[in-house]
DNA sequence: CGTTTAATGTTATTACATTACATCATGCAT
DNA sequence: ATGCATGATGTAATGTAATAACATTAAACG
């Protein structure tokens, strides 16, 4: 029942161009790619940017500044998820894991901390790559 | 017996600002603190920085783009570390956990991925904070 | 010594992100 | 309908983070 409002046309660009990427883009790249779409200024970007991550329907990658679509439908209760970030292909895999979000959970909790946000980001090979040394 | 070689100048007085700082500092936060000391460009900081960090003597928090002084001594051999980021106080607390390291361990073998660097932040309020709202 | 190598210094540039302010469109109360 | 409030857009300028390219200096060592 979650009737939420319809995706603005910038925010519906920014997020096609997200869900057609193999990969995470940066900003800056999402506006080379919507130029010919009459977006001028990274601050389109970035404000559509904002909304669809503020959503859960896409997530920032802060080791890379950069931003990929959601994989999953239900991100959002999901909780915390993390990504494998391939340093060769540069695909960036989401994951979810119920006993990592718990131990996180715990940690915080023994120190009494309130987390609101968790980032969790490996970078390292994947197992693509592994096999086919070049991509 | 890993006898390393002794740090540089900057190297030395750039992690002496970071040990001395109770919060992270972004690279030209450090800058400005040792321009009495005759540093003038970003490079001589990022320089050090990467050496610290190579080193393992120093962190990079990628959700701030910014650098904390490792807090335990044998942070090289202790695997990954974590790191609880105050929002209101702004210090961050580093943390190792076994359980978890493990965890994300077999998360990445479960997909054959081999990861050669993890980052995990957790932004919220610390427990000092949450009982004196201001500090 | 002179030569190699690592560290530094310096300038310029590239990449990432936000502030400030003007404009436009929409909804809706009067 | 008219006028006002609100939210979305557009645009320019600026601020912040990081690196490239190249010149210079210092240390190591045959």
């Amino acid at each position: 029942m979650t009737s939420t409002k319809p995706l603005t046309a910038n925010q519906q660009l920014v997020l096609g161009v997200l869900k057609r990427s193999p990969s995470p883009l940066s900003a800056y790249d999402i506006l080379h790619r919507l130029r010919n779409k009459g977006l001028k200024a990274p601050l389109q970007v970035y404000r559509a940017l904002k909304v669809l991550v503020d959503l859960g329907i896409t997530h920032r990658l802060e080791s890379l500044n950069a931003f990929v679509a959601c994989s999953g439908e239900n991100c959002r209760q999901a909780g915390m998820s993390g990504f494998m970030i391939c340093n060769l292909c540069g695909r960036a895999q989401e994951f979810y894991n119920r006993q990592l979000n718990d131990k996180l959970q715990s940690i915080s909790a023994d120190q009494e901390f309130v987390a609101s946000h968790t980032v969790v980001e490996s970078s390292g090979i994947c197992a693509q790559c592994k096999k086919t040394p070049v991509n």
